[in-house]
DNA sequence: AGGGTTTAGGTTGACATGACCATAACTCGT
DNA sequence: ACGAGTTATGGTCATGTCAACCTAAACCCT
């Protein structure tokens, strides 16, 4: 059986037979990223054997001959926090250095989900395995993490900043019903920087379709204040979000 | 040998074997655009052999156990254009649908090459399996591609077309020096819009950075019209572009 | 020489955005 | 009950950006 994506070029002398392809290991990863208190969290896995044995690391496995690689994302996603559906899973990259997992030569898929709020779903998996860690932590190289997978979240994290500007994703952190100051607050998160409420709100209600208006209102916080309303998500947010990053 | 990236969790029963993991093949695809006459262009090669024989494909070969995902597709560049370095080598997808190659298991990872011009360049590969077709025809499903390769070239387009705006790659498709005229074009071929060049240029020249006057003048065309200055790329590019897509 | 063409440079007005202020509605502590 | 603090909401104002348009300069051709 021959394998070849590449045609073969007579000029060309192949250096590689292409009869005997080698053998790789396709795993997928999900780097799943949720807030929490305000700041970005990620899911994450302590693993309980060598190598790496007891280091974070991102949850993931084999990818089978007979489903894709967002199926193998799905079902990734739902084994380890028992969520059905993201509110965004995208493939972001992939990885194949040789030597980054030294047992074998395998490449890897990276995935990015968005879920609402995994607090009590991490209690659903097993709880002493899985954590939610500040991805600033995992960042700054505060928590370490197995294999390649810093590079991996740094990627993700990097994907979900510009896709917070382009596909507008923002309401993917947050439930069916939201307030702007929620809405401000995952920007906010997510890029860094502050911004104000009076213009925030000026930018996503100005056009219509962003946000939807519910009448009702949110309970105010124990520091008080005016009770914000509540709004759901529009139609819009498909064709990219209403805010742009200040720093470029 | 076990091979786990995931941790054994033993709440979750795991319904499938880690020790016994599923072999794919790896390949990488390199979808090599460049400019030409004004249209955006795509490198392809003609299958010799089925299946698809006879039929377009996008180049690529085998990764090998001991390069990186990034040197297989240097190497199938360099193969298949005889160009040691690209403007521009980005990963943009993998893909692993099962049945996308009707042979055998197969996941590839897609990477876009930005070419100066390759017109003298596809000429020094075997140029009756090679050639370059507008990318025009290809979307529009005029020309048909081999495997899921039509996917692959969509993906392709479309990262580059946002790559244009947020990395500012519109240089990796002109040669060292270039006009004002040949840069706006780039951007009118990728995006498929008309810019006003007083605009354009006023949006270029505006901030230092972007383009370096050589000071020399290009050789006025057939048609007449002044002769325009000759810039060069600045520093600015690597940090995103001055110009925004004006369909959002 | 003159019309057509392309670059180069300037003006104007609509619009988006950031900074800032004022008010409304709620919390809490006293 | 009352005031202080807090948050949401609504508005103004100055600034900057950007698209549309216009004019001049330099070159080709017939």
């Amino acid at each position: 059986m021959v394998m070849t994506t590449k045609t073969r070029n007579p000029g060309v002398p192949p250096d590689y037979d292409p009869s005997q392809f080698p053998a790789f290991a396709v795993t997928v990863d999900v780097v799943i990223l949720t807030m929490s208190e305000g700041l970005l969290h990620v899911l994450l896995v302590c693993r309980g054997e060598p190598p790496f044995e007891g280091m974070w690391a991102i949850p993931g496995g084999f990818k089978r001959p007979n489903e894709t690689l967002e199926e193998a994302a799905k079902r990734e996603l739902a084994e380890e926090t028992g969520v059905g559906d993201a509110g965004l899973l995208t493939q972001f990259g992939a990885y194949g250095d040789p030597g980054r997992d030294p047992r074998m030569n395998v490449v890897t898929v990276g995935y990015l989900a968005v879920l609402r709020d995994v607090g009590n779903v991490v209690e659903g998996a097993d709880a002493a395995a899985a954590a939610l860690l500040p991805a600033a932590d995992i960042l700054s190289g505060k928590i370490e993490l197995a294999f390649d997978h810093l590079q991996i979240v740094r990627d993700a994290v990097e994907t979900v900043r510009v896709d917070l500007e382009l596909r507008g994703i923002a309401t993917a952190f947050l439930g069916p019903t939201f307030t702007l100051a929620e809405l401000r607050s995952v920007y906010e998160a997510i890029w860094g920087v502050q911004l104000d409420g009076a213009n925030f709100r000026r930018s996503v209600l100005g056009e219509d379709g962003w946000v939807i208006p519910t009448g009702r209102r949110a309970q105010p916080g124990a520091s008080g204040g005016k009770p914000a309303e509540l709004y759901r998500a529009g139609r819009m947010w498909k064709h990219g979000g209403p805010i742009r990053n200040p720093n470029q």
